[in-house]
DNA sequence: AATTATGATAAGGTTACCCTAATAAGGAGG
DNA sequence: CCTCCTTATTAGGGTAACCTTATCATAATT
């Protein structure tokens, strides 16, 4: 049996591993920045995930899933987007709000009923935040795909997929940034970490932590 | 906050309060049966309840919900009722296939996302049982409406609601009992507490215990 | 090599829920 | 009155997740 709490644990090493997968594994640290547990209790789920044989650990190195552990975790991802899309496109939520409602779904959600609503929703290919349903680790993204920290000053983008947690969404929306957005990149200051661009004749600034947060492409 | 478990012993004990609306208590005897487990769990459990202003209780005499107590169970069995007839209407599960699903969705439901489905079903009036959406303790139903087992021979009656219980939903669909289906009864035998009845020109014969989770209305 | 920073873990506690086994309290009948 | 049965409750445990505090072990830096 899967626990929430062991779900969302998985979860979590799944995105870190996303986010960075140049370097195998996630430290302990990491995941006590990003759950906001204390470390004794990460330490306790870490044997727990062990155990279980989701996970591999190597002291003072970090974890890494293992090939059943990384399945859980898309089979997870892949229902919590489901739900945000049922919630975006059905019900009329607002995308900042989708993202709490679909976590509490995700875990109670049986294979059978994604596969349903996935059916329902006729396949849809990504969450209104732009991340795709089906999800792999190994997934090499498009190659044209980049972070907006590494656009090039004086072209134009589209907004592919952004991070859903809440504070970037609602911030995000606020400014009117989405997927689909097209920018225009005014400056890119590596120095100061900051990136001017434009849109709908807006000029607005992103520091480089929410910048690490979009994935543009370049267009044309 | 409500906890899944409470949930469960909160629902229980609304749904006995109404099959038995005369006798006000219900006793622990019963929470132990329908809930299967064991009695000092039930008894920890009803103990945690009280504490929470959600139960009333008389020892060797039993629970009843507070006004509290029946506004919640009353808002769970209204989540519950929602995500079933989803799950019938919209994502083609069968009708006896949708309980346990609902079962699980009903306690993270929040009363917003509650809300937005039952508008976007455009606020169905019962479930695909047949059981109200809105419920209330004291609702006196349809004074026409009675159990199968009081019905009367040679009179033709139509299937109103059932109870939404897995064993019996399976055989009621095997035997091509739903609401709205009309039946006559050939007879109703109280010794032998059986009733026989024929609908689709099939005869057929129904225990009493099956009887007594059938709701029917006497025709013309 | 010594110090500092970081990581790991032991010890002990909490809450929500569940259990078994044993005991106590009420009521019915001989 | 005392036994028997139902009902209630106590005592003692377990597990999943969390916590704090304190003490290790190792890595990094000076």
């Amino acid at each position: 049996m899967s626990f929430r709490g062991e779900e969302d644990y998985i979860k979590q090493i799944f995105q870190l591993q996303c986010d960075n997968p140049s370097s195998a594994y996630v430290k302990t640290s990491e995941l006590i920045q990003l759950t906001g547990h204390a470390a004794p209790s990460v330490n306790e789920m870490i044997k727990r995930l062990v155990s279980k044989g989701l996970l591999e650990y190597n002291r003072y190195v970090g974890v890494r899933l293992t090939s059943e552990g990384e399945h859980i975790a898309a089979n997870i991802i892949k229902k919590h987007r489901l739900w945000e899309t049922f919630l975006h496109d059905y019900l009329n939520y607002k995308w900042d709000e989708i993202h709490d409602e679909a976590e509490a779904l995700e875990h109670i959600t049986s294979d059978r009923l994604s596969e349903a609503l996935y059916a329902f929703m006729a396949h849809p290919k990504t969450c209104p935040h732009g991340n795709p349903i089906e999800v792999s680790i190994d997934d090499q993204h498009d190659s044209e795909e980049i972070l907006l920290i590494n656009a090039s000053t004086h072209h134009a983008y589209r907004i592919i997929r952004v991070k859903d947690t809440p504070d970037v969404l609602e911030y995000l929306d606020r400014i009117h940034l989405k997927p689909g957005t097209t920018i225009r990149i005014n400056e890119n200051d590596p120095f100061n970490e900051f990136i001017e661009i434009k849109n709908d004749d807006r000029t607005k600034t992103i520091g480089y932590r929410l910048a690490k947060s979009i994935v543009v492409k370049k267009l044309e």
